[in-house]
DNA sequence: ACGCTAAAGTGAATGACGTTCACTTAGCAG
DNA sequence: CTGCTAAGTGAACGTCATTCACTTTAGCGT
């Protein structure tokens, strides 16, 4: 009995063993955590209320470290939001185990909400009307989720056994392999959202600030 | 002891009864499953080999089922896209619970992969440069399974307690509500996507089909 | 300095769940 | 009629998360 008892464990130790355990074996078992800690898994339960409480932390930690929230002076409107999409992503995609996870509850966090409340910003100074700022939000949201999750599945197995599907074939033989197609294909899909979004804005009615536009 | 032996269970009944269970209650869980088949849970494993190939099986039901694949004869690619894309989205949202329990493996399924297929003929066609085809695949996909996710969040509980967030504040009041919000966010997104792409093949070496670009 | 208290850790128990196995039974071929 | 085999049974097992009665000890007021 060489341990001390008092502070073996605490919060950020917990979360930072079951993200390591996440990361390494794609699972979190609460008796793997409690091995990793070195204590019993009815330990844990002292500090945070359960495995879900857990998963749910894991995403704050998560968000908090990778999110970049736009400041609200800036000019470039569609930079900002660039760089907002590609921070959220890839704060995903550092730890691309966890996102399944993540997938079976909603994302209401502190942090998530302080970016889309910049990112509503950002699409009203870019000439948004107010009832489809909501509506943006949530085509960059799906899209940067979607993209995550793409980057977690595990080099999808493609593979056409017969030469039923050649321009299938020909579109995977020619597409650049390993981690750079889905960082390339973000980066495509990004711009192309993005002039979808400046072109919806340039034909309708006058490019300014719309205001309401309730049809 | 009333019943027959013979004949109680098939897969189809089977795959039925886990997708009732999925919709109405979000889980599927081999007890569940056999209480409503009147049967053990035992007796399911003489047809499928455990509950991820039930998971698999639903996958394809619910895409083979709702799944547009588009034709190789048409000229309309925008249009066609579109539809491929509104019908993977479609189908995968009438049954929002299944979702979650999909991102959990990767979709290798044969209707997928030919709908895939299809859609690279069709970005060749639209002038899609070879080794761009499989990452605008990638974009098209991501997108259409977050929009999906999205969907299967139950109406997000986005309030803000202290009036931290005027700017979301401001556009959750303005935005539609309901499903309409969903759908129309969807629609929003794809047409950007659409533009996007049209504007890149306009932009890139004379608009033409662009064969080779290994740069 | 000294006990009291409550936080922190223990491990056994519980219940849900997926899966396996030895068995029974019913339909059918010879 | 006699087996053979596909189909269903229920008990069992291993893996989970979670709970609970308990022990220990750090830190507090006196």
């Amino acid at each position: 009995m060489v341990q001390r008892r008092r502070r073996l464990l605490d919060v950020d130790t917990i979360l930072d063993a079951a993200l390591a355990c996440v990361d390494e074996t794609g699972r979190l078992t609460m008796a793997e955590l409690a091995a990793r800690l070195g204590t019993s898994a009815s330990a844990v339960y002292k500090h945070l209320s359960g495995r879900g409480a857990i998963v749910e932390a894991l995403r704050e930690r998560v968000v908090v470290e990778g999110l970049w929230v736009p400041p609200l002076d800036g000019t470039d409107w569609a930079a900002q939001l660039a760089a907002w999409m590609r921070s959220y992503r890839d704060a995903l995609a550092r730890h691309p185990r966890l996102i399944p996870l993540l997938t079976e509850t909603t994302m209401t966090g502190g942090p998530v909400l302080r970016g889309y409340d910049r990112v509503a910003a950002l699409l009203r100074q870019a000439g948004v009307p107010a009832r489809e700022v909501l509506l943006w939000i949530s085509v960059l949201d799906s899209y940067a989720l979607g993209a995550a999750l793409d980057l977690a599945a595990p080099e999808a197995v493609w593979h056409d056994g017969d030469g039923a599907l050649p321009a299938l074939d020909e579109a995977l033989r020619a597409a650049p392999g390993g981690p750079r197609r889905a960082d390339e294909a973000f980066e495509i899909g990004l711009a192309a959202l993005l002039t979808g979004l400046r072109h919806r804005l340039a034909t309708r009615t006058g490019a300014g600030a719309g205001e309401t536009m309730t049809a």
